[in-house]
DNA sequence: GCAACATATCATCACTTTGCAATATAACAA
DNA sequence: TTGTTATATTGCAAAGTGATGATATGTTGC
């Protein structure tokens, strides 16, 4: 019965590691509010290259954070509200277990 | 009286990016249950240079998750409970306000 | 003061990440 | 098919990270 968290998985490293980075931070916010935005766009609102978007905004599909479709030409992003909760929760899981926060 | 964690701040950052690596993961789980470690120790423990022991504490008291007091020649850390609750909670409140979890 | 030990910093190297230009792939229209 | 548009992938230079040995700093004891 003790909790299958000791040791933080990949999936959640693949989280942290998409957010400890300025750029990525900023990119997530332009999402703020569940709202779409297709590569294009969020390359254009931050001034950087298009394939830099592409690249930036699958480390944050691989880490769970965004999720993506496919219209026509355009392939929109999103938060993934539901994978960012499972991965917080299992991040503040992991903290309790080595930082007893009492 | 929005909430004034729109944006992550730096120290939430050198949070993040502290524990987005594997070692750093493993070194703060020797610190699991309060216990105080020396920079000698970890490296042992670990298999790794003294050095790069004191390096990668120092990143993780950097992001708030060690803290460190000096006894004779020795330098023992330990997990600062508090302050990564105090993360913890300022990474949620952020999360919340881009990625509305209801 | 000096010697011995523990930790921190420095110099360097290998490896990874980040950015862009160029190119490839995918979808639609004619 | 051909052309146009949107995104993904590739190749490469620049910047950052992680590792070490050598060295500097700090503490204790003589």
């Amino acid at each position: 019965m003790a909790g299958p968290e000791a040791r933080l998985g990949a999936g959640a490293r693949e989280f942290l590691k998409a957010l400890a980075s300025e750029q990525r931070q900023a990119m997530l916010e332009l999402f703020t509010g569940g709202i779409e935005l297709t590569v294009g766009t969020v390359a254009e609102r931050l001034g950087i290259a298009q394939p830099t978007a592409s690249q930036q905004l699958a480390l944050l599909r691989r880490g769970g954070l965004l999720t993506s479709r496919r219209d026509g030409k355009q392939v929109y992003y999103r938060i993934d509200a539901r994978a960012v909760d499972q991965s917080l929760t299992e991040l503040r899981t992991y903290l309790r277990t080595c930082c007893p926060p009492g």
